[in-house]
RNA sequence: GGCCCGUUCGUCUAGGGGUUAGGACGCCAGAUUUUCAUUCUGGAAACAGGGGUUCGAUUCCCCUACGGGCUACCA
């Protein structure tokens, strides 16, 4: 959901000011390959109403858009940096590098990295000499090309969200930008390829943000810092317990959904649970998402995906990492489950009821929602008006034990024989013939109505009666009444 | 450890030099409903701490604390 809420706030800017929304598959770990996380990016995306304008499958004028497509297209752009003295061959192994960082750990160094204070002292094109160079590279020997960080300068950079960040090159070290595999890493394949694809915008999750002074020095090492996308680092969403930033491997442990559809690892073959299977609207959830770190300034908070486009500004995004609320994306549903129109309900409640082995006519349906919908914060939740289809198989202990008196069943007799010339057996007409009942019998209300609605539909609590009664009709109810005055008294 | 970013009710947040510090979720109470849910009303609940600057700081600056991120031939 992390992913899902950063594409919506590029989605959101994009479509705000008239832009494009692209996908690009950042596809350059090529041991990191998951088998269908492709599609499932896809049917996300399509299931939350984010529309792409290019994407793989789609293409546009850029393309291709994923980056394992894009190879061919890299290579020179490390070669330009090495020609300008930005880049340099590096042949370390990785037994190498990791003695290097035990050495400098060892040594105490404050900041042990590949940098300028140690790649003199490591295999590379700049301590090697020429010919042994040429010789390696002829000789086909693995290495990676490292950008060469210059000594001591600061790095300033605007960032939307953030305003100016300040970082001394002293603290970056040489990163690799092309692995011995052939491909680019992230950090220079994402330079070329916003450069190429003429990205204005990079909005990306704050982890991204120590990595940004390196991207700005990419882009000006590539004669690019004219055209240079603007930044905009977002603040990251939080586990609910406090205890860093949500991801994927939290799975179902927290209690709730970290993932938008259901995932099923094909590697481990471990499943984690779905808004979209858990009975959300991607409406709710889109909605719950936006609020995590933007809010519009005004006290509404019931936001369409049009609408949102209509007040997103990234000024309004906040700064701090915001911890996810469970209860509150549950809120979200129930709002966006009221504003839903019957029929659409309607249509939604009908798996459930058949995955019950419930049958609703199609007139009923509607009365049954409307019965429901009110006491619902997912459509599930309207099964609990399952005694409306089908006569109680057992009656609540609670109320029974409370409510089921010595009387009660010659009063629910008598309380028949009133409902029984009830005509027409209207929500109505019951109401007012049962209050008359009372007021003959000279009873409460609560002595009366937790027995009667027990017998009707086994449960202590619901709608009112005598719209339940109204809707499974005279016939029904008085069946119902006496078969289970029967069967409480049997005790 | 180093570097970077952050810090307003439990949570998401509004606000911004002078406010009764506002809203939402959740929680509690009352009203309505026989009940539950809904609805309505009310309530408890916050500017991390210390220094400055200022007539006045929650708001600006510094320090500390705390939280988070990064520190791979991962993105």
């Amino acid at each position: 959901m992390g992913g899902v809420r950063t594409a919506l706030f590029n989605y959101l800017f994009a479509k705000a000011n008239q832009g494009k929304f692209l996908l690009r598959v950042e596809d350059t770990d090529q041991t990191r390959y998951v088998p269908g996380a492709e599609d499932y990016i896809r049917e996300a995306l399509a299931w939350v109403g984010m529309d792409t304008d290019e994407d793989p499958w789609k293409g546009g004028d850029v393309g291709p858009y994923r980056q394992s497509d894009r190879k061919p297209m890299y290579r020179q752009y490390a070669d330009q940096l090495i020609e300008a003295g930005h880049a340099y061959y590096a042949f370390d192994t990785t037994e190498e590098l990791d003695e290097m960082r035990k050495r400098l750990k060892r040594a105490k160094v404050p900041n042990p990295q590949y940098n300028a204070a140690v790649r003199m002292t490591m295999k590379n094109s700049l301590t090697l000499s020429a010919d042994e160079v040429k010789a390696r590279l002829d000789n086909g020997d693995p290495y990676t090309i490292r950008v060469k960080i210059p000594r001591n300068e600061d790095v300033r950079f605007h960032d939307i969200i953030r305003g100016w960040v300040q970082v001394s090159s002293t603290q970056l070290d040489d990163k690799v930008i092309f692995k011995s595999d052939g491909m680019p890493t992230y950090h220079l394949a994402n330079i070329v390829d916003d450069h190429l694809m003429k990205i204005t915008h990079v909005i990306r999750g704050e982890e991204w943000l120590p990595s940004a002074p390196l991207h700005i020095l990419l882009y000006r090492f590539l004669g690019w810092e004219e055209t240079r996308p603007e930044f905009a680092h977002l603040p990251l969403i939080l586990r609910p317990d406090g205890n860093g930033k949500l991801s994927k491997r939290d799975g179902d442990r927290l209690g709730f959904p970290v993932f938008p559809l259901e995932w099923k690892d094909p590697s481990t073959g471990e499943i984690s649970s779905g808004y979209r299977e858990n009975g959300y609207y991607p409406e709710a959830f889109t909605n719950m998402l936006a609020f995590l770190g933007w809010n519009p300034g005004t006290e509404k908070e019931l936001y369409s995906m049009d609408e949102l486009i209509q007040d997103f500004t990234l000024e309004r995004v906040g700064k701090s990492g915001a911890k996810f609320d469970a209860d509150k994306t549950r809120w979200f549903n129930q709002q966006w489950l009221r504003m839903q129109p019957v029929e659409e309900l309607v249509s939604a409640l009908k798996p459930n009821l058949e995955k019950e082995g419930l049958s609703c006519s199609e007139q009923q349906l509607p009365a049954y929602v409307n019965l429901m919908k009110e006491r619902a914060t997912f459509v599930s939740d309207m099964l609990e008006g399952r005694y409306l289809l089908e006569a109680p198989e057992s009656y609540d202990d609670k109320t029974v034990a409370k409510k089921w008196k010595e009387n009660s069943a010659d009063i629910m007799n008598d309380l028949m024989g009133v409902f029984e010339k009830v005509e027409p057996f209207t929500s109505e007409a019951l109401h007012d013939a049962f209050n008359g009942f009372l007021q003959d019998r000279e009873l409460g209300m609560g002595a009366v109505l937790p027995v009667l609605r027990v017998l009707v539909t086994g449960k202590g609590m619901g709608p009112g009666m005598s719209d339940i009664m109204a809707f499974i009709g005279k016939e029904e109810t008085l069946e119902r009444l006496r078969d289970g005055i029967e069967r409480l008294s049997r005790g």
